[in-house]
DNA sequence: GGCGAGTTGGCAACCGATTGCGCATGGTTT
DNA sequence: AAACCATGCGCAATCGGTTGCCAACTCGCC
C-alpha cells in the first residue's frame, strides 16, 4: 500500500507551500483561481483526502455526532425496537445532509457512555434515543449538561428536565386512540403495555386513554390494563393474560405496534377475531403495521420529522442557539383493526 | 463551559512532565506506580478525556470502524431489511467488545463511499453492507484493494472477487428449503424473489431450490417464479401477480421473510389457506418470522455469528494477517407455515 | 520613474498526545 | 572510593492541517 499523500507532497508537486495547499483545499479567497485549480487536480491525481484527525484536532470540532442508543428491558439482541430503527434511518439521512456523520453505540443504561464522546472529542454532540426509566439517568443527563456536553434526548418531556428533549405527544395520542375507538362502540379498551415508570411514553399513552374515557363518563378498570414490555413476546403473553383474568375486553389499545401485533396473534389463538370480536390500536406506525394481519390501525409518530428536528436541534446547540424542548403531534392512521372499515 | 482539560493541566497539577502523564495513564512500566496512582487521580478528578483526534494522529489509527450500507431499490426510507438491523445490533455489539467504535453511513450505491472512510484516517477498516448487482461496485471494489483500504463485504462469495467476503450459504439454504417443503408432499413451489443477478443471493436460493427439485425429477416452470424486491409491499405484489397467473402451486419459498410475510398477506386475502392450501419458507429469521400468522418456517442465517466473523475478520487485515473469504451454513427453523406440524 | 493599493503566498505557531533518547538519582558491587 | 546499573522522568521531535501576520510582487496611475 502507497502511503497516503499529504498536503505536503501536493505542495512540492505544485511548487507551493504547504499552507496555500490548505487554504486552496478550503477555497481561501486568499489564493488565486489558477494556482488553486492546479491543486485541486494534483490532489485528484493522488486521491488526497485531508486527513480528519488533524484537521479536528486544529479546528476543534469533528464534524461527527453521536448516537447512543439504549434499551435495557432486553439484553439479548432479539431485536431493537423497530421505531427506533426507523429512526436512525432519519437521523443518519438527516447527518448526511447536513454533512455530518454518525457514530453509533448500543448501551446498557447501566454503563459509564455520558462521559466517552464529546468529551474525548469524536463527536460535537450526542443524540440520547432508548426508552427506560427516566430517574434511572437523570443524574447522567445532569452531568452532561454540567460539563457542557451537547446532547438531545428523545422520549417524553418533564418539567425541569435537564437538556433539551423532543418527543411526541403521547397524552394526546392516547386520547385520539381511545376516541376513536369509543366512537365506533367500543365501551371496554383494555391497555397492553407498562403501565409504571419504567416506560414514562407508556404512562402517558395510558392516561390519554383514562383521560378520554373519562369524559364519556367511563372509570378506567384496572383490571384492563396488563403490563408488557415493548417486544412482540411480552404483547402475545399480555394479551393471553388478559384474557385469562377472564375480563370482559371488547378493544385492546396497545402501547406500541410491536405489543399489537404480538398481541393480534394470540388473540387470534383464542378463537377472537379482530376487528369482530376485539378492536385492536397500536402506536407508533411501524413498517410492518399496515401489513399485519389485518393492517392495523394505529398512531403515527412521525419518524422523519422527529430525526430532522432531533439532528438540527442539536446542532443548533452546537452553534450555541438555544433549543428549545417539543413536542411533535402523533396522528391517528385508520386502518382495518379497528373497525372503522 | 469549563475548558477540557489537557494532559498539560494534570502534569502541572501532579508536578511532572506532561509527556509523563501520557505515559502514566496508558500504563507504561517507566513510570513508577507511586506517581502513576497520583496522575490517575487527577486525571479523574479533572474528567480528563485523552483527545482521540490528537491520539489518532500521532498513532496513525482511530480504533473505529466504518459501517457502509448500501440499498439501492428503496431510495424512500420504508425501512431498511430487518435481518441487516439484526446484523447492526451484532456489529455494534462486537465492535464495542473489541473497543471499536462504529461509524454509520447509509449510501446509494452510486455514491463515491469508496474513497471516503480509511482515507481521510475516520476509521481504520470499513465494513460493507447490502443487497445489490456485484458488477455495479465491482469497479469500487477493486479501487479499494488497489488502495490498500481494509474491507470486508457481507454477501454472496464469487471467484476472483477482490476482497474479502463474508457470506451465508444461500444455495445450500435453498435446497434445505426445498427438500422439507417436497417431504411434506409439496410439488409445486413457487419462488418469490428477484431471480436476476441483481440480487445474487436470491439467485443462489432459487438455483438451491431448482437443484434440489431436480433430484426429485421435478423440472422447474419457469412460471412459478415471480420477481420481487426485498420489501413486504413487493412481496405482496409478487403473491398477487403468482396468483393472477392461474398457475398452480401448493408452496412458496420466499426469497427473504420480509416477502414471506408481505405474500401471506396476499394469498389469504385469497382465501388461501396456509399451510392448508399453500405452505411457505421463508429466509432469514427475522424476528417477525416467529411472530408471524402462522409462525414462518424459514432458513436461518446466524447474524450474531456474522457480525462477529465480519468484525474479527477486518479486524485481522487492520493488524495485516490475512483473512479468507468465508461462507456460514444456513439453518432450517421448522415452524407452523410449512405445514410440517 | 516612483508610489500606493491590492494580490498572492510563505513563515511559524498551534491543536494535544506519543515516544526515542538521554540525563539524573540512588543503590549496589568490587 | 570508583565504577556500574536500574529506575524514573524530562526534552524535543512528530503526526498533518489551519491560520494570523507579514513580505513580496504586480499593476495602474500620476
Amino acid at each position: 500500500m502507497a502511503l497516503k499523500a499529504t498536503s505536503f507532497d501536493i505542495a512540492q508537486l505544485a511548487g507551493v507551500s504547504q499552507p496555500t495547499v490548505s487554504r486552496a483545499l478550503r477555497g481561501s479567497p486568499t489564493v488565486s483561481e489558477q494556482t488553486r485549480l492546479r491543486i485541486e487536480a494534483i490532489a485528484k491525481q493522488l486521491n488526497y483526502k485531508v486527513d480528519k484527525n488533524a484537521s479536528s484536532l486544529r479546528l476543534q470540532h469533528t464534524r461527527t455526532l453521536a448516537l447512543l442508543f439504549f434499551e435495557d428491558p432486553t439484553p439479548d439482541e432479539t431485536g431493537i425496537n423497530p421505531f427506533f430503527l426507523s429512526m436512525l434511518g432519519s437521523l443518519t439521512r438527516t447527518c448526511a445532509l447536513r454533512g455530518y456523520d454518525l457514530l453509533i453505540s448500543f448501551q446498557q443504561l447501566s454503563s459509564n457512555w455520558h462521559v466517552d464522546y464529546e468529551d474525548s472529542r469524536k463527536a460535537d454532540g450526542i443524540i440520547l434515543l432508548g426508552y427506560g426509566d427516566y430517574e434511572i439517568y437523570r443524574e447522567k443527563l445532569e452531568k452532561l449538561v454540567e460539563q457542557g456536553t451537547h446532547f438531545v434526548r428523545w422520549g417524553f418531556a418533564q418539567e425541569g428536565q435537564p437538556g433539551t428533549t423532543i418527543g411526541c405527544d403521547n397524552f394526546r395520542g392516547g386520547m385520539d386512540a381511545a376516541r376513536h375507538l369509543m366512537q365506533h362502540g367500543r365501551r371496554r379498551i383494555a391497555f397492553l403495555g407498562d403501565a409504571s415508570s419504567h416506560y414514562p411514553e407508556f404512562q402517558d399513552r395510558y392516561r390519554g386513554l383514562c383521560e378520554a374515557q373519562g369524559g364519556e363518563g367511563i372509570i378506567a378498570d384496572a383490571a384492563l390494563q396488563v403490563d408488557a414490555l415493548n417486544t412482540q413476546q411480552a404483547g402475545f403473553e399480555a394479551a393471553e393474560q388478559l384474557i385469562a383474568r377472564g375480563v370482559v375486553f371488547d378493544a385492546v389499545f396497545a402501547a406500541s405496534d410491536t405489543i399489537a401485533i404480538g398481541a393480534m396473534t394470540a388473540l387470534r389463538d383464542h378463537g377472537l377475531s379482530i376487528p369482530g370480536d376485539v378492536a385492536i390500536v397500536g402506536f407508533d406506525d411501524i413498517p410492518a403495521a399496515g401489513m399485519a394481519h389485518p393492517p392495523l390501525t394505529t398512531i403515527q409518530q412521525d419518524y422523519k420529522l422527529a430525526g430532522e428536528i432531533l439532528v438540527d436541534s442539536l446542532l443548533k446547540q452546537i452553534r450555541n442557539e438555544a433549543a428549545d424542548t417539543a413536542v411533535l403531534p402523533a396522528r391517528l392512521i385508520v386502518r382495518q383493526s379497528c373497525g372503522a372499515h
